[in-house]
DNA sequence: TTATAGTTTATAATGGTTCTAAATAGCTGT
DNA sequence: ACAGCTATTTAGAACCATTATAAACTATAA
């Protein structure tokens, strides 16, 4: 499998569950946005054994922590993650609340000219909201 | 006083309430952001009277969607809004939630080159995390 | 195989936010 | 000033995403 060594290189048990949610996020032919709850449906849609719902949060915690997903800063209620890790932003669609990438290329270089002692940036992330 | 104009005009009943929410808001030296939570311990602070949890966020609500306020899209339990509503960005310092404000000047103009069909952009925000 | 630490699970708990419905208070026309 | 109307406030309940709990299970290394 695939996906064993990528966890077992990250120091996460390749358990059956991780191996199934891997499949699910990483095996496509794109990225994608996804909320806890579309993720819980598609693992359903896609798997025929049940992964509980606290299974779900923590193995999306836990990939997000060793960088295989990223969670995208948007006012919502729920919480949004991307399978596209590579530094890029997105558009927010206020009417459905659906995302889409924008590549760093549509964006340009962001060059963030003040400073702060004794902090380093992490990451820089654009949302642009819009509307109809 | 002076907000019972300000909320008159924008169709709001210059209530009890709301003008002691406008003071503690508005009438300050600086700009500044806030947690309903910590709004709420201003409140409290600053006013005799006790204003209900429920007229906090019904304000809060109101004051944003009338353009007196803005939400700030970072990953938090909590929603953080802005009394600084010029056209500007954020860090975000992880280690203690705490925001502060970036003039445009500091991350120079913003050039989305992609365009989406039927929509306009409504805002574009950046929000520039902070680590040790 | 066995011991151990890591993982999964159902379920309960948490906590921010929204809803409800009754009481109160601005506002407009008279 | 008053009546009538609608907006607003309020306490408390409800909602719902997320996190905590603690017991059962499992991967792993010796």
């Amino acid at each position: 499998m695939k996906y064993i060594d990528k966890l077992r290189n990250s120091g996460l048990r390749p358990t059956k569950q991780r191996l199934q949610i891997c499949e699910v996020l990483f095996n496509t032919e794109r990225t994608f946005h996804f909320t806890i709850n579309e993720l819980e449906q598609k693992i359903k849609d896609k798997i025929d054994n049940k992964i509980s719902l606290a299974t779900i949060y923590n193995t999306v915690h836990a990939f997000e922590k060793k960088g295989y997903l990223k969670q995208i800063p948007v006012n919502s209620n729920q919480t949004y993650f991307d399978t596209n890790i590579t530094d890029h932003h997105h558009f927010y669609n206020l009417k459905d609340g659906k995302l889409i990438d924008l590549e760093n290329s549509d964006v340009g270089p962001i060059n963030i000219k003040r400073k702060i002692d004794g902090k380093k940036i992490k990451s820089i992330e654009v949302l642009v909201k819009l509307e109809d």
